[in-house]
RNA sequence: AUUCGUGCUCACGCG
């Protein structure tokens, strides 16, 4: 018999999609399916594309055979979604995967949680937070910097330094970058003095502030014609730190 | 195997 996983899959891998397409319709109806294997690259191809339509087309039969897509097709798809702002849908999905036994990971939360402070809705974003934590997942730098970005975006700083700073220090590690962007954060809200703050705590906890955390700081002080602060910057980053 | 598929900070530059 014909291996439709195979053929399928390579056509995907070549980004023929036009014959994949092919090749499954007529696969269908002669009661031949995929594994999950390549359903889940067929669905993380059809993402680049935006190509809804035929995901969504995907997606059903998989339901009716009882086949699920692996964490990385769900993520991708979950990312298609919330960058077409299109986040309930987001949602919808991040809810199926935990009711078809492909839990959400790290990085399915740092998704949504990016896609609702982009949405403005970050109350949501926070409670994702929360339910990520319960659910045991100790956050990496990236879904930590999801967060706090998006939160001081929509300009809820100081809810952001209390989140991680505030509740997880002394647990968690947190790197340069994490302070970068609260640091940013505290200069947009024109709060200089706490931003300065961050970058002294940041070196009492063994992060040496890097070129980004000059870069924002510089950029504050000269975009507000704080001359004199900047130059002490400068004399600072030049000493090493 | 179809093996190279998913999330993140400033400025600058590129589009």
């Amino acid at each position: 018999s014909i291996d439709y996983n195979r053929i399928i899959g390579v056509l995907i891998s070549q980004s023929r999609f036009d014959l994949a397409e092919r090749y499954y319709d007529t696969m269908k109806p002669k009661g031949f399916s995929l594994n999950s294997f390549t359903y889940s690259r067929y669905i993380s191809g059809l993402c680049k594309f935006k190509d809804f339509a035929n995901i969504q087309k995907l997606l059903e039969d998989m339901d009716r055979l009882g086949v699920v897509p692996d964490t990385w097709a769900c993520n991708i798809y979950l990312y298609l979604l919330c960058s077409e702002n299109l986040v309930d849908m987001a949602l919808e999905v991040l809810q199926l995967m935990a009711e078809k036994g492909r839990e959400p990971d790290m990085v399915s939360y740092t998704i949504v949680i990016s896609g609702l402070c982009k949405a403005r809705r970050l109350d949501a974003a926070v409670r994702m937070w929360q339910i990520m934590l319960g659910k045991g997942i100790v956050p990496d730098d990236r879904a930590c910097r999801a967060l706090v970005l998006g939160l001081c975006d929509g300009g809820k700083v100081d809810l952001a330094y209390e989140l991680t700073l505030g509740v997880m220090k002394g647990r968690v590690k947190f790197s340069t970058s994490i302070y970068n962007v609260l640091i940013g954060g505290f200069c947009c809200a024109g709060r200089i003095d706490k931003a300065q703050a961050i970058k002294t705590f940041m070196r009492r906890n063994g992060c040496k502030p890097d070129l980004v955390t000059y870069n924002v700081l510089l950029n504050y002080c000269c975009n507000e014609l704080i001359l004199e602060e900047a130059e002490k910057l400068m004399e600072k980053m030049e000493r090493g730190g």
